[in-house]
DNA sequence: CAAATATGCAACCTTTTAGTTGCATATCCG
DNA sequence: CGGATATGCAACTAAAAGGTTGCATATTTG
């Protein structure tokens, strides 16, 4: 889980997310086109994701076909996001009592 | 957004929200408790967390009470991760023919 | 007021990360 | 076969991140 976190955390990666949800399944060379980056430096990333599994990898020949993943997405979102998601009502009368209790010592 | 990813790809930093999570409105002093490292580290993994607005501090006096804001987490499962996810079905398929594909030339 | 408590700020160090350059390897095609 | 294409691997650099130490500041309390 903290690899997919890691994964998450930059622009980069996340772009080439969204570059094969446009377009499942492109090559390392396709990707490169929407990145103004090196080759090697998008592979680098293309690794990171691969190792936390949000995308996987296809040879056919000598091209490497990328394919997206969800599923660790969708166990972040159900294992950590909902359940913080859920402390939202909660949170906000936390802080409104936080706030009532400190006025008191304001007047 | 790019700050709450980069907020959440720490493993201290979620720890910290988990901590927040089990009692919201902690001081500084009390979430070090939970957390071997000195009170300055906390800090700034705190500092982050509020630059990123997942947290927000509540000053009592000397005392600094500090609140989750669960609307980034709502914001990114929404605009981000529900998007992804909604590609499951899709990306299984695509990975199918993508086998498919391949199969032709394993024969 | 003085001591204790709660926190902030800045400098510094070490490790990690992002990205590059250079070269090697494998596959396809005329 | 030989050239073009698609990718991998390793070394290196620069910048960022994680964490520490040391000291300053504000608030509470006896």
């Amino acid at each position: 889980m903290d690899a997919v976190f890691k994964a998450l955390a930059d622009p980069s990666r996340r772009a080439l997310l969204d570059q094969l949800h446009l377009q499942n399944g492109q090559t390392l060379n396709q990707l490169c086109r929407h990145l103004r980056m090196t080759r090697q430096g998008i592979t680098k990333h293309l690794g990171l994701l691969i190792k936390a599994d949000l995308v996987v990898p296809l040879w056919r020949g000598r091209e490497k076909l990328h394919y997206l993943n969800p599923a660790p997405l969708k166990q972040i979102s159900e294992r950590w996001i909902d359940k913080h998601k859920a402390a939202c009502l909660r949170a906000s009368t936390d802080l409104t009592k936080g706030l009532d209790a400190l006025k008191p010592e304001v007047n």
